[in-house]
DNA sequence: ACAAAATTAGGTCAATTGACCTAATTTTTC
DNA sequence: GAAAAATTAGGTCAATTGACCTAATTTTGT
């Protein structure tokens, strides 16, 4: 990795970890500098103006994301003795986020608000989404014929369960009892 | 309706207007006042600081949606001639918001950016979606044994395709056509 | 050692914003 | 018609912010 890139790299974690802790409102070019005990003028020798620092820090933020469940998806593949029901269950749990990843949500969130009223950002979360889907789909295709039915349910779902999980009549563990013979049927 | 409540609601559309065209960022108090033609001194005569004024503005707007709902309650109610398989496609037909219901789902997702850094309207958006899931168990507990379990399954679904709905590989007949057997077999 | 890259220091500038304030005036209410 | 409520006018003040700039210095790569 060049040193370019290992500087970048850290300069668009300062950015989410501004943007997770205090939001969008109080992310400035200067806060992410002095997070960062670098100066401003060179904060802004890598990223000329706020916007480039903030597309960027979402393409990293969504390239993150991807690894994830690529990695959770391998696990639960190499694991030959799991049944697939459990493996639905697997996946529900890791979709159906938590507390544990509390922050990786706040993120989402957070750059959700960015996006509202950035046209760049909205195209870069739609394009993250779109391909997010196709290689979804892909993924259940090896356990289903009709993937892309469970991938245009799992998708909204989880993401809507991110906003309102908390209000909902059901705990998690039913949700996940709720979800999985669902996906099963969808073979 | 006393003067002062026809100048409140009048103010809180004008917040609504703001937030809808031009989004948190932009919003202000000074903003606001212009758009009434109104002095900002007066605008604070009214509400003396952005805080009242947002936490007015929101409550203002559950409201209105929460009459909204109400509304369809008992439109439904009188179409005592449908079959229960219609019931539910209507039902999702009215859920999976098209563009026609786009200023009302920015204003929501306005709002969620609003409260994501403001404990207080956090609770009153948690209060809004708890009644709004009571509502609507009781309203399936009439064509369900379990309610709770479809009131699970479509309000998170619904915010999410809200959100993520343009990027996925069903177009939106094909997911009524998928979810309403699944509503369907929660009886 | 030399050139390029990275970094610091230190600034300017215009614009926006929320929060305050007072005095004068108009409108409403009773 | 008098008191209360509503409204205007006009201001101040401190703070933040993004964008921009230049000159000097240090670090790094080769």
């Amino acid at each position: 990795m060049s040193k370019r890139l290992e500087k970048t790299n850290s300069i668009i974690q300062a950015v989410l970890s501004v943007l997770a802790t205090e939001g969008t409102q109080k992310l400035s070019m200067r806060k992410v500098a002095e997070q960062l005990n670098m100066t401003l003028s060179n904060l802004q020798y890598y990223y000329k103006d706020k916007d480039q620092l903030l597309v960027a820090a979402v393409a990293y933020f969504f390239k993150l994301c991807q690894e994830d469940v690529e990695q959770t998806w391998t696990e639960l593949k190499d694991h030959k003795d799991l049944s697939l029901e459990e493996f639905v269950r697997g996946m529900l749990a890791l979709l159906l986020v938590g507390p544990e990843s509390q922050e990786r949500f706040l993120l989402f969130k957070e750059i959700r608000s960015l996006a509202l009223r950035n046209e760049e950002l909205q195209r870069a979360m739609d394009q993250y989404y779109t391909d997010y889907c196709d290689w979804f789909v892909t993924l259940w295709s090896a356990f289903s014929s009709q993937p892309e039915s469970i991938v245009a349910l799992l998708v909204p779902y989880t993401e809507g369960y991110g906003i309102v999980g908390n209000t909902l009549p059901l705990e998690r563990e039913q949700l996940i009892d709720l979800l999985t013979p669902i996906i099963l049927k969808l073979k």
